[in-house]
DNA sequence: AAGGTTACCTGCCCGC
DNA sequence: TGCGGGCAGGTAACCT
């Protein structure tokens, strides 16, 4: 479910676990992902001790010595596992996860392995997230940062700048939400649920918004964003989901995925439309 | 160059 | 029960 709040929180889960910890060992189990893992990445990643786990766009950004971030990008299912202690085979006395086949799960792609024994696992089911590497020095120039939009939680991305944006763009306003060059972090279901809140119909044509409507879009994607971010810290906090899977929360949604229910403001049904092959829901009373 | 479509991949759910 | 179609939270290579 990897939005920005989902990719937030699987760095801020992961960053205590691992930060100041050096990494022992890297094993590609499945290197086929959209973007094939490099053959010497366990080798690079090795004996690194990781300096910081940052969050840009949907990427989450391993910072580690000597000039070196690991790229992982989640795809639509990609997850990131940390195992919650070390677990040792007692037959062979190994502590790798994957010497206990019934530990074993399908599309498990990267372990890694830190040096106080904890296991970072890396699995995508559907296969269209990455996991690579670059020299942190140059990592704004990397081809997948190059065309990135604006980051939400920053001081310039203000309801002036975001309206500026959908001027220069004649298509509907959910697409512009959608595209990363333009603004980043909002995909399918945040782009439905700030579109709910600030009342604005899906297919409503980006140029064509008044500034009180931009002002109403700035205002709910970094409200709906903070709470999602917060709703995912929480579960973090939770020792009942402490089951090792970072990121993924209960989450509360106005819109997304209530088709044919109530809306929570008029009791309309939700409706679907299709937008570039995408299912917008929406309100069609409340949103103009 | 913007905007739209298609492909990548696996699994699940639904209707026949 | 089995099969086919459609669908799923993302991205980028294509085409017009």
């Amino acid at each position: 479910m990897p939005e920005l709040p989902e990719v937030e929180t699987v760095c801020r889960g992961l960053e205590p676990r691992i930060k100041n910890h050096v990494i022992q060992e890297v094993v590609i189990l499945n290197p086929k992902l959209r973007i094939p893992i490099p053959k010497e990445l366990p080798s690079k990643l090795k004996n690194k001790k990781v300096l910081a786990v940052k969050r840009k766009a949907k990427y989450i950004l391993i910072e580690l010595e000597a000039d070196l971030t690991c790229i992982i990008h989640l795809g639509m299912s990609g997850r990131v596992i940390v195992s919650k202690e070390e677990k040792p085979n007692r037959k062979t006395n190994q502590t790798f996860y994957y010497h206990d086949k019934e530990l074993k799960n399908k599309h498990d792609h990267l372990l890694i392995i830190m040096d106080d024994g904890s296991q970072i696992i890396y699995n995508d089911t559907r296969k269209f997230g990455l996991v690579i590497y670059t020299a942190t020095s140059k990592l704004n120039q990397h081809k997948l940062f190059s065309k990135l939009g604006i980051e939400p939680f920053v001081p310039e991305f203000t309801a002036k700048k975001l309206h500026e944006i959908f001027s220069t763009r004649n298509k509907s306003i959910k697409s512009v939400l959608m595209d990363a060059s333009l603004i980043v972090g909002i995909g399918n279901i945040y782009a439905s649920e700030i579109l709910f809140k600030a009342k604005v119909h899906p297919e409503r044509i980006a140029n064509d918004l008044t500034l009180a409507e931009s002002k109403l879009i700035h205002k709910y994607t970094l409200k709906i964003l903070e709470a999602a971010i917060e709703a995912g810290g929480s579960s973090l906090k939770d020792y009942r989901k402490a089951d090792g899977e970072l990121g993924y929360f209960q989450h509360s949604f106005s819109a997304y995925d209530r088709n044919g229910k109530p809306c929570l403001v008029c009791s309309t049904e939700i409706e679907t439309i299709k937008q570039n092959g995408r299912t917008s829901f929406f309100c069609s009373k409340c949103q103009k």
